[in-house]
This record gives C-alpha cells, sequence and structure tokens, in this order.
DNA sequence: ACCTGAACACCGTTCAAGT
DNA sequence: ACCTGAACACCGTTCAAGT
C-alpha cells in the first residue's frame, strides 16, 4: 500500500502529483526520480504496451510488488515518465524581447522533446499535465502570453491552443512511426487515389508529404499569426 | 486467425483500413458493422480500461475467440470504434458560402462527436484516422481550405492544424472528465497558489475557469483567425 | 518506513477441431 | 467461411509478513 492519504481518488489520472508528499529514499535507494528515469528507458525500449511491472522492478534490483509503496496504481508510473519528459525540454531563464519568439521556440521545443521518446506524445494527450517539470514549462507559456497582452479567458484558451497543438500534433505523427510506415503510407496514398471520386481533394496530395518538421513548422506560424491579430498591444 | 493477406504488420495501428476485405456477415450475423456499434457502447459504460473482449463477445452472443476471425489484434476493435463516432458527426452535403464557416462547424461538430464518447478523445489522438468515415471528414476540411486557396504543403498543415488542435483539445478535456474532476481542480488551483512565487501568471488564474466549451472556441477563433491572414484569396 | 513472497483474478491470444 | 472450446502465458494488484 502507498504512504499518505490521497487527496482524491487513486484511479484519478495525474492523481500522483496530487498526494500529499512522496515516499523517501529507501533501503535500496529507490526514488521517484530514480524510478522516472528507469519507466522512460523501458518506454524507449519496449514501448507503451510492452512495460511491465516486473522487468521494471527487475531493472530497479527490486521486486514487483515493491513498486506499490511509490506508486498508487501503475498508471502513476506514466505519469512520473511524462513528466521526466518535460524536464529534457529546455526552460529559458529570462524571457525574450518579442513574445512570439518565445511561444515558437516553446512550441518547437515542445515538439522536439516529446518526439525523442515516441510514447510521450499519447500519454501528454490523455493525462493531465501537473507534474512540476510541466507546470515550469506552462507557466513559461503563460508569462510569454501574458506580455503580449492577454488576460483572463482569452489567456487560457491562448496557452490551451498553444500546447494542445503541438500535443495534438506529436501524437499524431507518433502515431504513424513504425516499421511499416512507409507502407502504411503508400497503401492510403492508393487508396486515396483508386477513390478518387469521393476525396477528390485528398487525392490530389503528394504521396511523399512526409516531412513533417516542415508541416509542424507551418502548422505553427498559422496559430502564430492568429494570436498575433487578437494580441492586444 | 483472420482471412485476407494483411498489406502491414497486423500490431500497426490503423491497420484494420488496409486489409484486403472486411469478412462478410457469418452465421451469427456478425459484421464489423455490428461489433464496432457494440464496441462503442460498451466502451462508453466501462471505459477505455474496461473494455474487455469476452464480455463484448458475450454481448454479441458470441465466444470471445470469435472476435479474431473478424479482427487481428485487439486494438482493431479500437479503430472500428473511433470511426463509428466520425460517422456520428454531421457532414454537409454542399459547401457553405464562406470557406471560414465549413472550417469553424468542422471544428466544433468534431469536438462535439468527440466529447460525446470520452473514451475518443484518447484514441483519436494516439492512432491513425484511416477509417471510411473519418477520411469522408477529412475530405470536406481539404475540400474548404482548397477554396480558401491553399494548396500544397500550405494545404496539408493548414488541415494537419485545423484536425489536431480539436483532437489535442478533445484528448485534453476528456482526461478531466472524472468523478474527482472538482476536486482535482481545486487541489491545483492551491497548489498553484502556495506556489506562486515559481507559478507568478498561472497563481492569477481563476479558479473556476473550467467552462470547456467557450475556451475551445477562442482557440478556435485564434486559428481560423491566423488560416485567414495567410490564406491566398 | 520500506521491502519481500506467495497468491489471486483476469485477460489477450493460439490453435486444432467443428459445421 | 465462420465459429467453438480448451488451454497458455502473462500481468496488475492484494496482503500478510519481514526488518
Amino acid at each position: 500500500m502507498s504512504p499518505k492519504k490521497a487527496t482524491t481518488g487513486p484511479a484519478m489520472p495525474g492523481a500522483v502529483w496530487l498526494r500529499e508528499r512522496p515516499p523517501r529514499r529507501g533501503q535500496h535507494g529507490l526514488t521517484r526520480e530514480r524510478i522516472a528515469a528507469e519507466v522512460v528507458s523501458q518506454l524507449d525500449r519496449v514501448g507503451l504496451d510492452g512495460l511491465n511491472l516486473r522487468a521494471l522492478a527487475a531493472a530497479l534490483d527490486v521486486h514487483a510488488t515493491t513498486l506499490y509503496w511509490h506508486v498508487a496504481v501503475r498508471d502513476d508510473l506514466l505519469d512520473l515518465a511524462v513528466d521526466a519528459v518535460f524536464g529534457e525540454m529546455p526552460l529559458p531563464s529570462e524571457p525574450a524581447h518579442d513574445w512570439v519568439d518565445d511561444v515558437r521556440a516553446f512550441m518547437h521545443n515542445l515538439r522536439t522533446a516529446l518526439l525523442s521518446h515516441p510514447w510521450s506524445g499519447a500519454l501528454a494527450s490523455s493525462r493531465p499535465l501537473l507534474g512540476p517539470e510541466a507546470l515550469a514549462r506552462s507557466e513559461f507559456v503563460y508569462a510569454a502570453l501574458t506580455r503580449a497582452g492577454f488576460a483572463g479567458g482569452e489567456l487560457t484558451a491562448a496557452a490551451a491552443a498553444v500546447s494542445n497543438l503541438v500535443i495534438g500534433s506529436v501524437a499524431a505523427e507518433a502515431s504513424w512511426q513504425h516499421d511499416g510506415e512507409a507502407a502504411a503510407r503508400q497503401a492510403v496514398h492508393e487508396h486515396l487515389r483508386v477513390n478518387s471520386h469521393t476525396y477528390p481533394a485528398m487525392a490530389e496530395l503528394s504521396p511523399h508529404a512526409d516531412d513533417w518538421a516542415a508541416q509542424f513548422a507551418q502548422s505553427v506560424e498559422f496559430l502564430i499569426a492568429g494570436l498575433a491579430v487578437k494580441a492586444r498591444p
């Protein structure tokens, strides 16, 4: 059983961060940080579906059931891992001269961090991001958008749009990253061409629209242009 | 075992749609459509983690192993379910006068459809959307953005931005929809207030910024404004 | 306070066999 | 062509007990 009373149900996503205090280092020097790092490395190797408590515990030189002292449910491990990924994203010590540069850098840096751990996009999109590293990055965006002149509901909406566009884009991109990406892309393209009567606009797409980075950069500029229009100077 | 040779590995997400031909109705009148409908209703009741092949099969008056004639792996069922949800989204028979109206309607309609099945946001963000219903909706957006003057890489980027912002937003919103949403929101707000030194901008947020619909509408307008700026008339 | 060890319930998937 | 039935391997989680 885990220590400290939970303020919300243990099954709730993101709940690890809402509990009183994390356990300290024990006899085996097991800490949340060491666990998080190992989860990240396991996920990098075996993917989301491959994560296994027994193998994870073994890598930490501990028994599977021991993990339940540090964590309430398996999903808590995923929250720890996602926040660790956010921790890899650079966080400028001071804001840029122009808020646009901060927002643009944030979007590209977040994408890079998430893409370097392909499993993290799916998690970032489906679980509340309440870890300290994620919150620190959010704060940075809020600050930049505040300087842009946004406040109240508009500020929240702008920050949400920025984060959600990045996370949505990365999750979509990562969902294609498999051994069969090329084959799948080819199959889809053929399917669109054959059914060009039902998909006239999409059938015209080039088969090699696989420059994910350029497409993302363009998406970013679309949103930023809209924010610039609506910003109160 | 499933029929027909797969064009890509069976483990690949979205692969159901890339296989030659779906099985026809069998002795029990089991079809992909009936299966998909039952998966949707089960997911609505028990959620993503609660879906269980034995219970699903029982509801279809069939044995669990029978499902493997119609589907290669469990995940295929999720792809069927997501496309069924896309099928619930209204699809205008003819385009509006102004492309902006089409894009705006698309974004709001997609959000509504996905939110009415809270599990679908996480799936839509993490699996390729290659089903016929999803493709038909994509085609509609491509057509609207083509009329806006977008083409080539810009067109792809614009369409991606539109879809990814909606799906990212819905996934984020759905990740909060739990019994403990109110408690969690309160806990986060308190945490930000207590640590207002590290989170000065976020600490100023009102505790009841929970008008998801209004916030989404605002996000939509930000992106649309940016698209309008970049559109070639 | 942190970790062990045994045990439970469950669940996706396989495969050979039926009609 | 579609469905059954038995069986396998695996895995998250519990709980009482150790130090």
